[in-house]
DNA sequence: AGCACGCCGACT
DNA sequence: GTCGGCGTGCTC
């Protein structure tokens, strides 16, 4: 208690505040106001939705010239202090009542640019959730020793390099338009053994000739680090800046500022980058879009080409949406003739890789699943045996204790549930299989594929890969990577290299060959998104194949998934998935939302939420390992916007009646 | 989130 | 007759 024992009056003695902020001068009641834009319009950081608006303060003489539009503020609210950000100045206030005095300018360093502003309102409006939450992604904690460090401007531009994009059909035009200060959209599909950090890095070189900047977002640090490379390799030191966390506060702030300050007008790094002041920008992309490190973790769980394509529309800036695979969602731009495909050439295709098939064909993996012949068939073995003279050899195996649950016993087609396509997990026991978006029980589930009636939870891959290769090759170095011990990459030489997906690095000159073991397990997870995810897996190992290098999937040859990699056709895999997921109302084709809370909290919830005419819901179904349940909310793709608003108006009622927290998840990545 | 205002139970 | 419960409302 702080009143007790005293006679001060602590609220309204003008003392203590005097105490507090010695440093900077308090805005003191009475103190003359700024003679221009006296009134600062300023966002709170609180987490509060119904109080994600902006509060006019005065701002006292003392601060007019700090106070800056994007700088950093502390004010008193409801009789604390926040900090908050002014988004505005203006010369008078439509509010009512008497204004508050800013108490202090934390600096006057403009952090909130107003575009960056704007996106943040775009990013919480479509995820249902608040300003104070996406600036807190968007916005770097102060540095304050950083922040009194200059921001050295860009040295020259060095002489243009050769493009790489020569070969590829369209990119040559697609780089003439951004020249030419277009605003080109395109989806590019890699093709094997492409040196994509490079083909990245060119987009962004041509923009900033053209006098503009680039946003390029890339799954993690390694990627932005091999991106980062290429471009100090075409554009000399000093015109791109690398903004990871990885890299550390002070060193993220550093970078952050040189790109607020206009000192820099490239920036490579990961889904944070979406965010990142560049001036001038004129293109965003996206390097691997299906990767699930783009999608934030953190409220309000927006994705990272998400961002970037808001952020595309509201700044006119081009769009380039890249990886060896192609997401659904990056196919419907394409098929809606937003963006315009980039794909390889046919012809080139057959010289860069030769991709197959080995092995485990579903009557011998019936019999013995496990068997070290199913697993690593003999074609492999003798293709490992060639190629490793060559160089080295990658091998992708699926992650220890991948996760895994029900599928058709004798195809391992994932079971769905007949009504909604959502995925089945086992029951409570002697209970039928349910759906775990429904809730549903299916006692007499069949498999849509086969028609078999049994079920099975696959059994998990193994760690022992590497192990039984170093004993089949005695003589050649085995490695691995996966985990935390992730290699970068790999010299040119005769080498085994066993690396989950995801942690394969990088070969100096390409592979002279790469495995794909045990294809099936990815394929059959209960995943929406499995088969996509699994190609995506499969072609970001494959190409890392070098020029020339071969390819080889163990799995089944008539397994789709399998045949768009042995064609490398990651768009009509990815045109089939979207005409699935339009057929069963899924997302991309649908807006899905889910709400997730204690069963009272979602009730009322419901009640409060004024729903789009044509949405259903499903659910509520208990969300295993813990006490809540969940909510399916799921809109025809045109009534996104009115599902996203609604689910944003019912927060911000529950916010200010206090109610019991409900997690919003627009288009969750996982269902 | 705090903090105030405002109508209905068990205490001095 | 009061002290006090936390339901609704406001915070520039």
């Amino acid at each position: 208690m702080t009143t007790t024992g005293s006679s001060d009056q602590p609220e309204l003695l003008p003392g203590m505040a005097r105490a507090r902020v010695r440093k900077a001068p308090a805005a003191k009641k009475g103190e003359p106001l700024a003679e221009v834009d006296p009134v600062a319009q300023v966002l709170l950081e609180l987490p509060l939705a119904h109080l994600d608006r902006v509060f006019d303060y005065a701002v006292p003489a003392s601060m007019g010239e700090k106070a800056v539009l994007g700088a950093r503020v502390k004010v008193r609210f409801g009789g604390q202090d926040v900090d908050g950000f002014v988004v505005a100045r203006q010369p008078a206030s439509d509010h009512d009542g008497v204004l508050q005095p800013l108490r202090r300018v934390v600096s006057p360093e403009p952090v909130l640019v107003p575009a960056v502003a704007e996106l943040a309102r775009l990013v919480a409006e479509r995820y249902a959730g608040t300003r104070s939450d996406v600036l807190r992604l968007a916005v770097p904690p102060r540095h304050a020793t950083t922040e009194r460090e200059p921001s050295p401007p860009a040295p020259a531009l060095s002489a243009s390099q050769p493009s790489v994009w020569h070969g590829q059909p369209g990119g040559e035009s697609f780089l003439a338009a951004l020249a030419a200060g277009r605003q080109p959209k395109a989806v590019w599909n890699a093709p094997p053994a492409a040196d994509w950090a490079e083909h990245l890095a060119e987009a962004a070189e041509v923009m900033l000739r053209a006098g503009r900047g680039t946003v390029l977002c890339v799954p993690d640090a390694r990627d932005a680090h091999r991106v980062g490379a290429a471009l100090e390799r075409r554009l000399g030191p000093g015109q791109h800046v690398v903004l990871v966390a990885e890299a550390g506060p002070a060193a993220r702030y550093r970078s952050f500022l040189a790109v607020s300050r206009g000192a820099r007008r490239i920036v490579v790094g990961n889904r944070a980058a979406a965010f990142a002041p560049v001036h001038d920008l004129g293109l965003v992309a996206i390097w691997d879009d299906g990767d699930d490190l783009h999608a934030e973790p953190r409220a309000p769980y927006p994705h990272a080409r998400e961002v970037l394509l808001l952020r595309a529309r509201a700044e006119q800036t081009a769009v380039l949406v890249a990886g060896f695979t192609r997401t659904v969602e990056a196919e419907y731009l394409v098929r809606t003739g937003w963006a315009q495909p980039l794909l390889p050439d046919r012809r080139q295709l057959r010289e860069l890789a030769q991709v197959g098939v080995a092995g485990a064909t579903d009557k011998s993996r019936e019999r013995d699943p496990f068997a070290a012949s199913a697993r690593i068939p003999s074609e492999a073995f003798a293709l490992i045996r060639s190629a490793v003279e060559r160089g080295p050899v990658l091998v992708q195996t699926p992650r220890t204790g991948y996760a895994a649950s029900l599928a058709c016993e004798r195809c391992r087609t994932p079971a769905r549930c007949g009504h909604c396509q959502g995925p089945l997990r086992l029951g409570a026991a002697q209970e039928p299989p349910v759906c775990a978006w429904c809730g549903r029980q299916h006692p007499d589930w069949a498999c849509s594929a086969c028609g078999h009636r049994g079920l099975r939870t696959p059994v998990v891959g193994d760690a022992r890969t590497a192990e039984e290769l170093g004993r089949a090759f005695p003589g050649v170095r085995v490695r691995s990577s996966s985990g935390d011990r992730i290699l970068d990459a790999v010299r040119d030489e005769p080498s085994i290299v066993v690396a989950t997906p995801g942690a394969e690095p990088v070969a100096e000159r390409g592979y002279a060959a790469v495995l794909l073991l045990d294809t099936w397990l990815a394929i059959g997870r209960p995943d929406l998104r499995a088969p996509e995810e699994a190609l995506r897996r499969f072609l970001n190992a494959a190409g890392l194949v070098g020029a020339g290098g071969r390819v080889l999937a163990m799995g089944d040859a008539a397994e789709p998934v399998l045949q768009a990699l042995v064609r490398w056709d990651p768009a009509g895999f990815a045109a089939r998935e979207l005409a699935e997921r339009q057929s069963a109302h899924l997302t991309p084709a649908s807006r899905m939302a889910t709400l997730t809370g204690s069963v009272g909290a979602l009730s009322d919830a419901m009640v409060l939420l004024d729903l789009p005419e044509h949405a259903d819901v499903l659910g509520p179904v208990p969300v295993p390992g813990s006490e809540d349940e969940r909510v399916v909310l799921r809109v025809p793709r045109s009534d996104g916007g009115s599902l996203s608003r609604a689910l944003g108006e019912m927060q911000r009622l529950r916010s200010a009646r206090k109610l019991d927290p409900v997690r919003v998840q627009v288009d969750p990545v996982q269902l």
